[in-house]
DNA sequence: TCTCCAATCTTTACAGTGACAAGATTTGTT
DNA sequence: AACAAATCTTGTCACTGTAAAGATTGGAGA
């Protein structure tokens, strides 16, 4: 790779990277354009050609963020071949996504959704969405499980982001308590409804 | 109230209250302290004085708001008598609360809550947990009901997050969810365990 | 192959922001 | 009444986002 071509490859998945590890890093006050840009070892406005704006730069963070959340899912369902099994492995995965990288997993969802979100932000959330559902689907049998799928997804999304967060109470152990909310909601709603 | 006295009064409390029209107005990336200053007609550096940084202002918007958001689940319980009742009405408050104050609900709980709480959050915060699991040691009858309230507000929080950051799915109704969620989750903690 | 154009990056510039320091005004206490 | 502490103002600096204009590159068509 030379070294000091006029830095042409692919600046824009290089900034991505860089606001990723600046992210975990530092926080997100210290996102800033510019600081990607000195990560990337380009000039202050490099950034401006692909994004524009900040808010751009985040919405392609926080895709970015959902494909490998994505692949944590599926991941987290595994091999494994019980709907149950498979919704239990990527509720584990789910959480621990979240808690593992507590920053970007709140501009994944922090960033106003509904708002402003770039066609590619809006695909790969639904991806993960569609997963959940699929899921869902196979422990309930309902043949669209839309309401109980949403059931599972906030109580999840709740739990990750008061652990994301630093919310939990003391003397909770993490994974402990997930388990036993996770066996309570299943119950729910395999059962009945 | 005198116009162009030094401005001596209570600047603090009306530098939050500016900080919460803004955020509510304009949104979190508009709630800059100069913006905060120039609302209360004060000159910009004003508000170092009171809060030094910007997070310690943040900060006391979210303590604020988690005053208005006990009242509001406080409220919510009511006058009923039954437990059942009075967490369902909890539940529905909080829901009602995230969803009318979209971006203070985010910034109540988006602000690194493990890390650098001001005393005076912390005990907010602490406030409306206890409320909750007065709520829900009420309804499981068990002595000290935390793992039960831990999963309530994971629940009511992640389908509060959900819908202030749009992310409800389509062809779903936020009001007739909520209620079918509460109802399972109720079934479900009430019975056993 | 040569030329020219579009994409990409750099340089320069400007308004806003957080934070700090030093000075002005007010309040309260002795 | 006088002094000290609290409160607000003015001035300043480094940093940020954003825009405009100039430099460098890669590729398409001759």
């Amino acid at each position: 790779m030379s070294e000091k071509t006029y830095h042409h490859k692919d600046l824009r998945a290089a900034l991505v990277l860089a606001g990723r590890v600046i992210l975990e890093s530092e926080g997100l006050s210290a996102l800033t354009l510019r600081a990607c840009a000195r990560h990337a070892g380009v000039s202050h406005a490099a950034p401006a050609h692909h994004f524009g704006t900040v808010k751009s730069l985040l919405s392609a963070i926080a895709a970015s963020g959902f494909d490998d959340f994505v692949e944590a899912l599926e991941a987290g369902a595994g091999s494994k071949t019980a709907p149950d099994d498979r919704l239990f492995g990527m509720g584990k995965s789910y959480v621990r996504f979240a808690a593992s990288h507590p920053a970007l997993y709140r501009v994944m969802f922090g960033g106003q959704a509904g708002q402003e979100m770039s066609q590619n932000l809006m695909e790969s959330m639904s991806k993960a969405w569609a997963l959940l559902v699929g899921a869902v689907r196979d422990v309930t049998g309902e043949p669209t499980a839309i309401g109980a799928a949403f059931h599972v997804w906030a109580l999840v999304h709740g739990y990750s982001t008061l652990v994301a967060s630093g919310c939990l109470p003391p003397a909770i152990d993490a994974e402990r308590e997930l388990n036993q909310i996770l066996r309570t909601t299943h119950r729910a709603i395999a059962s009945l409804d």
